[in-house]
RNA sequence: GGCGCCGUAGCCAAGUGGUAAGGCAGAGGUCUACAAAACCUCUAUUCGUCGGUUCGAUUCCGACCGGCGCCUCCA
């Protein structure tokens, strides 16, 4: 393991490169804000502070294109898709970050920056342009391996640019007209795309801060260029201690990208899937490994996933038929170990290298642990309360771990299924009076157990007409019931968080 | 052309210089009125190919084959 040391101790200071905001959000920027999300919520387990800066570029080509392709303002572009990028990243639960700033906010940092630069004699002025010379700085290349002399010379000097060399790259270009510009002391313009990142990652968490992040897309130019005005401007070394890139999202074999126009949305995602499922899929691959995304891979996702949910239902059928007392028998010095050694082990997982796909390893090894515990208890072999008080330490334990993966594994109980259970209950005690006295309660659980009590009389005189009637009205209403030898036990009927619909069930790529 | 990454069972995917985690799918069994879930057992003598280093390599080195990314905006 590297060791992880941060510029003050117990703090991490964090900027990850956010979103161009031109465009509708793909699960590339999502796996991308996944994975960051990933790594603040395991550091601040780990108990460190952690300050999250993320930048939106909201000044950049693409954005001025759109904004003159749909005749609108640039405003009403960023507006849009920044609108669309913090959804989705809400509903993915992504935590926001800390601090976003954004680049039109920020330009008199740049020019400050830039004016340096020149007067350090790291950057020249040439008819409104401003250019970083990549040659006066020895270390240039440092990060990506690209060496200015071995650049592909000559392929790419813009018409009207006035570079010295070839990889030099502008950190002020001349305002072309109809696009948005600023005053500065070379005329009307706006910044190069590489200044922002480091005038906002310097203003917010200064020089030497701990983790810059951002899609393995972005370490030549933009990170390479971003080290080297920071550090040609500081005087100092190093701009950021260590750098973390994610890999990019694949679809059949190429990368998912805006201009190949080749992305799935997440918002269509959503629509499909749920947010625990998305982002199981996203983590479930180590972060620097590209990662194929398809239907297949959403699909074993909600499986893996649904294992995860019906241990934790089982478990909880299993405490509620403990009552809350415990007698701590094998069983649950067995669940103890478990979850100790899970925990152990997810841990020593993320702390290499943050391995998502070993921790999860560990958390199936508990889910197993779990089950046979639970199967024992359903099964009648082993009484409830022997499984406590390790049964719940491991249901803690699985919450912990997926809680830092950022799963909220909460069943879609909305008030919408609530209430079909509710109306069927009602409807039951009409036709079947018999089976049914008293109230059905109001919470959910009481609703079901009432369902439930009745539909057992009824299994009790071996009515299994009524009882399979119900069972499968209850299953309509959105209640998998489950009959074990010491009775049933039930859970919402979707796996993986959401109702299934005829959609996410019935198409196949 | 330069820089870098990847190639592990039917699929997805970790991993280690000393003999292959986990998920999905598959086979058999247990439980069971039925259904569903779970549990148990099995499923890569083998880690793209060929060489080399080593007592020993999937893991290190080299070559080759195949795939990808960056070098232009991009998470």
């Amino acid at each position: 393991m590297e060791e992880f040391l941060t510029r003050e101790p117990g703090k991490a200071a964090i900027y990850v490169c956010g979103p161009t905001v031109y465009d509708v959000t793909h699960l590339g920027h999502m796996r991308a804000a996944v994975v960051f999300d990933v790594l603040r919520r395991y550091l601040e387990f780990r108990r460190y502070q952690v300050t999250h800066v993320q930048n939106v570029t909201d000044v950049e080509d693409k954005i001025i294109a759109r904004a003159q392709a749909e005749g609108v303002s640039t405003d009403a572009i960023t507006g849009r898709y920044l609108d669309d990028y913090q959804r989705v990243s809400r509903a993915l639960n992504v935590l926001p970050p800390h601090v976003e700033p954004r680049a039109s906010q920020h330009i008199p940092e740049m020019i400050e920056m830039i004016e340096r630069l020149i007067e350090r004699g790291y950057a020249y002025h040439a008819e409104g342009d401003v250019y970083f010379e990549v040659t006066k700085l020895p270390e240039y290349g440092k990060l990506s391996g690209q060496l200015p002399g071995e650049l592909r010379a000559g392929a790419r000097v813009e018409p009207g640019e006035f570079k010295r060399h070839p990889a030099d790259f502008a950190l002020w270009k001349r305002a072309k007209p109809g696009e948005p510009s600023w005053d500065s002391p070379w005329g009307k313009g706006r910044p190069g795309w590489h200044i922002e990142c480091s005038a906002m990652s310097l203003k917010y968490l200064g020089m030497g801060f701990d983790i810059h992040g951002g899609g393995d897309d972005l370490i030549f130019p933009h990170h390479e260029n971003e080290i080297a005005q920071s550090e040609a401007y500081a005087a100092t070394r190093p701009f950021a201690r260590y750098w973390v890139h994610n890999a990019m999202v694949m679809v059949h074999g190429e990368k998912m990208s805006k201009s190949l126009r080749n992305y799935i949305a997440v918002a269509d995602a959503l629509q499909r899937y749920s947010a625990d499922v998305i982002r199981y899929a996203l983590a479930a691959v180590h972060y620097r490994k590209p990662m194929e995304v398809d239907e297949a891979r959403l699909e074993d996702a909600a499986k893996a996933l649904g294992r995860l949910r019906i241990a934790l239902a089982s478990a909880g059928t299993v405490q509620a038929r403990a009552g809350g007392g415990g007698t701590g028998g094998p069983a649950s010095r067995a669940l103890q170990r478990a979850a100790e050694s899970a925990s152990a082990a997810f841990t020593a997982a993320m702390d290499e290298d943050l391995n998502t796909s070993a921790g999860l390893a560990s958390v199936f090894d508990l889910v197993a642990e779990v089950n046979r515990v639970t199967d024992q208890v359903l099964k009648g072999g082993t009484d409830a309360a022997e499984t406590m008080p390790g049964l719940q330490e491991a249901c803690d334990a699985l919450r912990v771990m997926t809680a830092i993966l950022g799963l909220r594994l909460e069943d879609a109980v909305d008030e919408e299924l609530a209430g079909r259970v509710r109306d069927l209950a009602a409807s039951l005690r009409q036709e079947a009076a018999q089976l049914f006295s008293g109230e059905p309660g109001r919470t959910l659980d009481e609703v079901v157990a009432f369902i439930l009590a009745g539909r057992e009389k009824a299994r009790g005189k071996r009515d299994f007409a009524t009882a399979d009637r119900i069972r499968k009205r209850m299953a309509e209403a959105g209640i998998l019931v489950e009959d074990l030898p010491t009775g049933p036990k039930w859970r919402v009927a979707s796996t993986d968080g959401r109702r299934p619909t005829a959609d996410a069930s019935g198409h196949r790529a």
